[in-house]
DNA sequence: CCGTATCCTTACAGATACTG
DNA sequence: CAGTATCTGTAAGGATACGG
């Protein structure tokens, strides 16, 4: 099976979209992120980065002050990924309210 | 957790994306998708067109003749879903090279 | 041909507590 | 602050066999 298919189970995780649609805008902190995506529990935020920046998606800054402070980032192949999964949630909000009216119907 | 967070999951789980990118070129049959999506067991399949059909992004339209033939097909709301996914696959593509270059590199 | 039903195994994911 | 370690339940997912 093709390569591109492991990145796209890390990308389209369970938490691997909303993670990149984090950052996307701005780099942040662990913290920040926890807060930012909504449910996701420490061991999965620092999964799920090391997912990404293993595949070269995600930068991670360490600075060795006291108390430490590291920061997150997409590199250049991140944010072209990340504009694209913002796309996919903007494309998902467009059909919601066809999405909700059937749910209803049904 | 909006109603949205769960339509994601859908189309970003582990079949969901590739499954709509099967049928974005055209309408399949079930074992057409069967075999065109790689690796996908007929459970999952199934199970993956219904929580797409549930969110009225494939239709399913069946023909009761002897043998039975059922085409699944997007609606107008999947086909603009299926296009984000599938720009999402090609900036993956894209990255690739990025990619495995960081992976070796580690 | 198009699925559903069953069984079974794994690995995903949450809670908690602890370290540098 | 930024994680790691462990423990544990759930449910996702694969294989197989069978029904309409």
């Amino acid at each position: 099976m093709c390569p591109s298919r492991e990145v796209l189970e890390h990308v389209t995780s369970r938490w691997g979209a909303l993670t990149l649609a984090a950052l996307s805008s701005e780099p942040a902190r662990f913290g920040e992120l926890r807060r930012c995506v909504d449910g996701i529990s420490e061991k999965m935020l620092s999964q799920t980065l090391k997912g990404l920046e293993a595949d070269g998606l995600v930068d991670r800054r360490v600075q060795s002050t006291l108390p430490p402070h590291v920061d997150y980032a997409l590199t250049p192949a991140g944010e072209k990924v990340a504009a694209a999964v913002q796309a996919l949630i903007v494309s998902l909000y467009d059909v919601m309210p066809d999405v909700m009216a059937v749910r209803e119907g049904a």
